[in-house]
DNA sequence: ACACCAAGCAGCAAT
DNA sequence: ATTGCTGTTTGGTGT
């Protein structure tokens, strides 16, 4: 193990990503508490001190700690000890390893973001250029106007009613109906006026949002997310191209 | 790059944890879209066909692909392509790889599961155990109660007026108190009756949120999420022993 | 720093 | 399978 302590500190120090296939145990404690017993899992750590235990199934980590935690490496009873500790949140992990599969780093070079698009603030745009989508006479007046008390997808009036239009990419819940009708009781209490319409705009909604609607005198319009990428800023190819 | 596609598609069919370390480029679509330009990056697929992409930081990875993702692997112009397909939803995630930093796999086995304390249901167990915590006269009734409109987390009775508790183990804000609100409301109109309490347990609570609340009648508790864990089932141990 | 909200949210439980 | 909701949510943005 001593070489391992040596070889990983030097690799963590250094900034590659570290890759420890091990039978270990890991330990939390912060925001909550956990422990986790022996068992073997991938230890990734990487250049920026993001420490990730990740189960041989799964999307998620089962443990972590966030960039930027203070990693030590420690030698004891023929195990490697992991302790990382971070402050605000205080956070603390230890990982200990009794088994070595496999250690291997890399220097990793990554200078690309990820360009993405059919997200809620996308759709949000749509509608804001494609007013029709919501109704005949609808007129937008703002869009994703994020104010002290919430954040208002695309606004805009319905003769001289003003309209709140609530965007969800996926299937409306009753959290969106809740949103739009926080939205709109502030609108009416700050503008004074009696009638405000809402909308949830999304590609479908649930059975009870859509009675939750129907009680608030709000009304649904059915909206699809634009799947596109803005590649090079002037020509856009759908998604289909692909 | 023809013995790294067999050696990877032997891997995966294994069922193995592989791990390659590349430089490769991502293309995504499915809930959404998005492409990822050149880079180093960890190519973690899961046993259980779990896909990771993962750039050099952050704790989330750029692009995935669920468990149980039908796994392509190719070669073409020296590059291998990882296509990785999914129905359900209908998702698709090519990798691109020119260069191989290395690839490796192993068997893991893990049994274990993650034991951790600290949760909104820990806290409300906590309440409803000690209900003193909410208020001298109140009684527990009913502990995470999910009903047809909500799920209410402790449900009580303060003298002969029913009392919802919503609970967060953070900061409360703005959508705890909406949640409570359509709590109160639903069983306001459920069992006819007028008069039903309204209790955010939190730790805290934004300042916004403590105006909503007021305007609405109820009120705040502060309670701290329990923080130790159940290890014996029998001997509970705090978190500083540790 | 705080507050609020979206996420390709993920994962879980109950309907 | 759908619905609703928590999370060591994470991450981004505006105040």
């Amino acid at each position: 193990m001593k070489d391992l302590r040596g070889k990983l500190s030097r690799s963590i120090r250094n900034k590659e990503m570290v890759l420890l296939v091990c039978n270990c145990r890991v330990d939390y404690s912060g925001r909550a508490v956990s422990a986790l017993g022996w068992g073997d899992r991938l230890v990734l750590i990487k250049p920026d001190h993001t420490v990730l235990v990740h189960k041989p199934d799964g999307r998620n980590p089962v443990n972590w700690m966030a960039e930027g935690s203070n990693i030590e490496v420690e030698e004891s009873d023929g195990s490697l000890i992991i302790i990382c500790d971070s402050v605000n949140p205080r956070e603390h992990m230890v990982v200990t390893v009794r088994k070595v599969y496999s250690l291997e780093s890399n220097k990793l070079k990554d200078g690309e973001v990820l360009v993405s698009a059919g997200s809620e603030a996308d759709m949000a745009r749509m509608i804001y250029e494609n007013p029709s989508l919501i109704g005949e006479s609808f007129k937008p007046v703002r869009l994703e106007e994020q104010t002290k008390h919430g954040f208002i997808d695309v606004l805009g009036a319905e003769g001289s009613v003003l309209t709140v239009v609530e965007c969800k990419r996926y299937k409306a819940g009753l959290g969106a109906v809740q949103q739009l009708r926080r939205y709109v009781e502030r609108l009416q209490k700050s503008k004074g006026v009696m009638k405000v319409n809402g909308v949830v705009a999304a590609p479908s909604i649930t059975k009870n949002a859509m009675n939750m609607l129907g009680d608030w005198g709000y009304r649904f319009v059915v909206v699809e997310p634009p799947m596109y990428l803005d590649l090079d800023k002037s020509e856009q190819r759908r998604l289909e191209d692909y």
